[in-house]
DNA sequence: TTGTCACTGTTGCAAATGCAACCAAACCGT
DNA sequence: ACGGTTTGGTTGCATTTGCAACAGTGACAA
């Protein structure tokens, strides 16, 4: 649970003391793989931070279809916005990818609280910035570059080799594409030596200094 | 100037002098067309709310091509998550799209005054969700079902008339697409009377109740 | 009026993609 | 080990799309 609230902007750095003081009015839950979290259409009383396991957070479309939004890991937050906006019907769906253990937190509470309302202005800053990045990948016309602008921001670090959180349909699902076509690309990627991969581990090869 | 700050959440409802009072540290410029506003790789020291015009917010890809990440009008702002977080470098450029006049403000003095703090983290949240939606239209597989879900966003107050706020060329930029393949599936939809437009106003026809 | 310029619409064509169907490999519980 | 289930790779084909090139329109200024 420690290595969850470090790797949460929202607790990180914080002594015991005055986590435990936060933490009493929240509420921890396990799931199991498969089951739903939250269901479009009903508020969010509290927003979720993950403390172990993966969570899917989606949206539905026009026609009904699933709209992967976020894969949300160990120290992640989903339903923040809704959560503190008291958005009453939001059409946000969330479901455990896998076993998965999820702290409830009160946004309104946090939000009043003087050590942590900053902290929580600075997540949804750093949020925007994510959605950012994402825009940037969908913006782009082709798999291929969806798929080189979205390993250029898994890289940012400087690392070489990394893996990705979904499996290829929800990553498919996460560049707007289809399965199909992504696997088809990452073959092409493969066979021109811009890159390795086995499963969801990843390696970018050859970086040109162009 | 009164129009522009009740539209933006931050100043809302807000009495003259307590207005007055925040606005005393900020700066106002007026801008040409096709005048940068900021440049990408420099810090925002203040973020912009646009009083008059429009301002495109872009970003570059790998290539070094323009992305389209918002078209901001009166009451808008934009650069505030940025600014907020300090970010020595962002990748972001604003220019006036027309002839423009735009209020600078500091991120840290509005998240520090108690009146308005709370609404700062409010505007962000809405951010959120309004990246959400862009993020819900880029999702989408065709041209067509994202024309149609982008235009759902706009008919979201029930109006089925209403206007683009970009030209064709950044309409197809917003959706990730081609201006020509856009204009093309526009014909399309019309050809089959599912909207009519001239120019920039649309109207939705011919509305299904399946 | 005339010319210029920016914006929009149109079309041919090659390339990319979605879709469906199928196969192979990995995983899981018994 | 076994069978069932999930996940990933491959391919044929029709559709969609990007791209380039060109034409039409309206705004605006000389």
């Amino acid at each position: 649970m420690q290595d969850a609230l470090n790797a949460c902007p929202l607790f990180a750095d914080l002594s015991e003391t005055e986590r435990a003081q936060e933490l009493a009015a929240a509420s921890r839950r396990s799931y199991r793989k498969g089951e739903m979290l939250h269901r479009g259409g009903t508020p969010f009383p509290y927003f979720g931070l993950v403390l172990r396991g993966t969570v899917y957070v989606y949206t539905t479309d026009l026609d009904g279809a699933q709209i992967l939004m976020a894969s949300v890991t160990v120290g992640g937050t989903f339903g923040e916005s809704h959560c503190y906006l008291q958005t009453p019907a939001p059409n946000v769906w969330a479901e455990a990818a896998e076993d998965t253990e999820v702290l409830w937190l009160s946004a309104q509470k946090i939000a009043d609280d003087p050590t942590l309302s900053a902290r929580f202005t600075k997540m949804l800053a750093m949020r925007t910035l994510a959605m950012n990045d994402r825009i940037q990948i969908l913006s782009q016309r082709t798999i291929r570059e969806k798929l080189l602008t979205y390993f250029a921001f898994l890289c940012r670090d400087g690392e070489r080799t990394f893996s990705v959180p979904f499996d290829r349909n929800a990553m498919a699902t996460y560049l707007g594409s289809d399965r199909s076509a992504v696997s088809r690309e990452l073959g092409k990627l493969k066979a021109e030596g811009k890159i390795d991969y086995y499963r969801n581990t990843f390696r970018l090869l050859d970086e040109k200094t162009d």
